[in-house]
RNA sequence: GCGCCAGUAGCUCAGUUGGAUAGAGCAACGGACUUCUAAUCCGUAGGUCGGGGGUUCGAGCCCCUCCUGGCGCGCCA
C-alpha cells in the first residue's frame, strides 16, 4: 500500500513537472530519474512527503518554496485521493491522504490474510542460508544461539520476500579438532577403569566427555582399553562426533531451527570435492607452488596476501575445504549464498570472496553476515566461555533458565553486528517485563477480544459489512497507517538482511495497540462501532502474528 | 603497525540507506482494575549523536583526521 502510494505520487509528481516545463513555470527542462517521496517522522508532516522542489531549486535558480508552488499548482488529484497537500518548511510538499483511502489496507490485510507483507522480488531466485556450524566437538553455547536466531530469522525473512531458501548446516567433522575429542574420550574411558593418567589441557575439559566415554564403554565394550589407539581413536572420534551431533540437532530443535541439510565437510574429502576445487583453480592459473605448498593467488582478487590449500605435510586446509564447498554450493545452483560467521572469522571474507571470484561468480554472490560474540554475564559478573576448558553455559540451559521465545527475540532486537551483554539474572527477573511478552500480550489480548465477542455472539464481520467511517478516531487511523507500512518494512529489512529491524517495528504496534485497548473498548454498545473495531483489532492481530512468524517467535493466544 | 566492526539519554539499544524539533525499552517518581487479560495504560525527565575539520539547501548517516573499545592479521580450525 505504502510501495504502491508512493509510485502512484512520484508518477503525478512526474505529470506536474512536465506541465510545469509546458506552461513555463518552471523551466530547467529535466525529469529527475528518481523523485524522493517518503513517509515523515513526523506525522504533522504529512502522510508522504517529497524533497523535489528542494532538490530542483538549484537547477531553477530560485527559492525551493516557489518551485514548489508551481508543482502544487500543476499537480492533479484525478483519483481524489488527497484529503490536503501543503509546503512547509524550507521547501517540503506535504500530503495527507483521505482515511477512506488509508482504510482500504484493512481490506488488503483482511484479503491477504498470513500472507500480508509478502514480497515478490525474491521469486524464481533460490538462496542459501549457511549457519550454525559449530564442530560437533561439544555442545551449543549461547554464542551459536546467537547465530542460530540470526539465521533462521534471516531465512524466514529471505522465504517472505518470495526467495526459495534452504537452511544448511556446515559439519566441520574432518579436522584435528575431531581427533582431539576421539583422545578426549579415550583418556576419560581409561581414567573411569581406575587408570591414573594426565588429562592434557589441549583436550576437552568438560563433563560430557566422561558422559560420553560412559556410553562408549557401555556400547563398545572394554575392548577400547586394550585396542591400539589408532583404532580406537577413530572410532571414538566418529562415536563422540556423532551423539554430540544429535545433541545440536536436538537443541536447535527446540530453538524453533530445523535445516534442509546438514553438509559433511568429510563428505567433501570422501567424493573428492576438496580435490576438485584445487585442480579447478589450477587449471584456471590461479595456483602455483613454493616452498613445499600449494597456493591459491587470492591476491589476484583483492586479498592481501595468498593462501595456502596445500601443506608441506600433504594435508588439505581448512581454507581448501571451504573453497570445495563454496564451489559444490554454486554448482548446486544457488544464486545466492549467505555464510553467518562469528565475527571473530571476518578477517576470512577477503579470502572467501577471492575465492568466489575465482569460481566465476560475482563476488556478491556470497554474503557474509557477522554474528558479534555474546559476553555472557550472571548477575553483571562475566561468565567464562571456552568449550575446551569446559567452562561454559549451554544454549539448552539459557533456553530453560529464560525461554525459547525471549531468548530469540533478545538476540534479534539488535543489529547481529553489534557485541551483545546477555546477562543470565537480568534476562530471568526481567522476564515479566520482557519487550517479547508486550507483544505477544497485544495478540492474546486480541485474541481475548474475539472469544468477548464470540460469547455475546458477535462473529468476525465480512470486509462488505463494515462500515469504516465507524473508525472515525484519531488512534485507528495511526494504527491502520502503521500496518500499511508493514509489506515495506518486509522489503526493507530483506533487502539489507536485517531481521531485527522487525522487532522495533512490532514494538511500535503493540505500544499502540495497547494504548488503543485501554482507552476505548472493542465490543461495545454499537453495534456499527463495535464491527469496525474488530474488524481493525484483527488486522492488527494478524500483521502481529505475520510479523513474530518471521522472527520463528510464537503469537500464543493466551497468556 | 595494518585491516574490519563499534562509540547515540544513567544502562541496553533503534534510527526508514542524506531530510523537518534525534526515538524506544529498562531503571526513578506520581496516578488508573465493578471493564474485551493490570504481562496493560496515563503523566513527569533525560542529549556536545566520542572530539575536530570538510562536502551541501540540509549530516547521527557521506569524506578526512584523532581518541577509546572489541576482533582479526598461521602451511590452526
Amino acid at each position: 500500500m505504502v510501495a504502491e502510494m508512493m509510485d502512484t505520487l512520484r508518477g503525478l509528481l512526474r505529470e506536474a513537472l512536465a506541465a510545469c516545463f509546458e506552461s513555463g513555470s518552471l523551466n530547467s527542462g529535466e525529469i529527475p530519474a528518481d523523485i524522493v517521496v517518503e513517509v515523515p517522522a513526523n506525522p504533522e508532516h504529512g502522510d508522504f512527503a517529497t524533497t523535489l522542489a528542494l532538490v530542483l531549486a538549484k537547477k531553477e535558480q530560485k527559492a525551493p518554496r516557489k518551485v514548489a508552488e508551481a508543482l502544487m499548482a500543476a499537480l492533479r488529484d484525478r483519483k481524489e485521493i488527497f484529503a490536503r497537500i501543503e509546503i512547509a518548511g524550507p521547501g517540503f510538499i506535504n500530503f495527507f491522504l483521505t482515511s477512506r483511502c488509508w482504510y482500504g489496507v484493512l481490506e488488503e490485510i483482511a484479503r491477504q490474510g498470513q500472507a500480508y507483507g509478502r514480497q515478490r522480488f525474491g521469486a524464481g531466485k533460490r538462496v542459501q542460508v549457511e549457519f550454525v556450524s559449530a564442530n560437533p566437538t561439544g555442545p551449543l553455547h549461547i554464542g551459536h544461539g546467537r547465530g542460530a536466531a540470526t539465521g533462521d530469522a534471516l531465512a524466514r525473512l529471505l522465504a517472505a520476500c518470495g526467495y526459495e531458501v534452504q537452511r544448511e548446516y556446515y559439519i566441520n567433522d574432518a579436522g584435528n579438532q575431531m581427533q582431539t575429542l576421539g583422545r578426549s574420550i579415550l583418556l576419560r574411558c581409561r581414567e573411569l577403569r581406575g587408570e591414573k593418567a594426565a588429562f592434557p589441557a589441549d583436550c576437552y575439559q568438560g563433563d560430557y566427555i566422561r558422559d560420553l566415554a560412559r556410553e562408549a564403554l557401555a556400547e563398545k565394550g572394554e575392548s577400547l582399553l586394550s585396542a591400539p589407539e589408532q583404532e580406537t581413536i577413530p572410532l571414538l572420534t566418529d562415536f563422540g562426533g556423532r551423539k554430540i551431533l544429535a545433541g545440536i540437532a536436538a537443541d536447535l530443535e527446540d530453538f524453533g531451527v530445523r535445516f534442509d541439510r546438514w553438509y559433511s565437510e568429510r563428505s567433501l574429502f570422501e567424493r573428492g570435492e576438496v580435490q576438485k576445487g584445487i585442480d579447478y583453480l589450477r587449471a584456471k592459473g590461479f595456483a602455483y607452488e613454493k616452498e613445499d605448498a600449494l597456493w591459491f593467488e587470492s591476491t589476484r582478487f583483492g586479498d592481501d596476501k595468498d593462501r595456502v590449500m596445500l601443506r608441506g605435510n600433504g594435508l588439505t586446509t581448512y581454507f581448501a575445504s571451504d573453497v570445495a564447498y563454496h564451489k559444490e554450493k554454486f554448482d548446486r545452483g544457488f544464486d545466492r549464498v549467505i555464510d553467518i560467521w562469528g565475527a571473530d572469522h571476518h578477517g576470512y571474507i577477503p579470502r572467501m570472496k577471492a575465492a568466489v571470484a575465482a569460481l566465476g561468480r560475482d563476488r556478491e554472490d556470497l554474503q557474509v553476515i557477522l554474528v558479534q560474540l555474546v559476553n555472557l554475564l550472571r548477575g553483571g559478573e562475566p561468565v567464562a566461555m571456552s568449550t575446551r576448558s569446559g567452562e561454559f553455559v549451554t544454549l539448552r540451559e539459557v533456553m530453560d533458565e529464560v525461554g525459547k521465545d525471549a531468548c530469540r527475540y533478545y538476540f534479534l532486537s539488535r543489529h547481529s553486528d553489534s557485541k551483545l551483554d546477555f546477562d543470565l539474572e537480568l534476562a530471568k527477573e526481567q522476564s515479566s517485563s520482557n519487550p517479547v511478552y508486550y507483544i505477544q500480550y497485544a495478540h492474546a489480548r486480541i485474541c481475548s477480544i474475539n472469544r468477548k465477542a464470540a460469547e455475546e455472539g458477535i462473529g468476525q464481520p465480512a470486509t462488505a459489512a463494515v462500515d469504516f467511517s465507524a473508525l472515525s478516531l484519531p488512534e485507528e487511523l495511526a494504527l491502520t497507517k502503521l500496518l500499511a507500512r508493514f509489506p515495506e518494512l518486509v522489503a526493507a529489512a530483506g533487502r539489507a538482511l536485517e531481521p531485527h529491524r522487525l522487532t522495533a517495528y512490532l514494538q511500535e504496534l503493540a505500544t499502540q495497540f495497547h494504548a488503543y485497548y485501554n482507552r476505548y473498548r472493542v465490543v461495545g454498545e454499537d453495534p456499527r462501532t463495535t464491527s469496525g473495531r474488530l474488524y481493525l483489532v484483527n488486522r492488527i492481530q494478524t500483521v502481529i502474528a505475520n510479523a513474530l512468524e518471521i522472527l520463528g517467535i510464537g503469537a500464543p493466544e493466551k497468556m
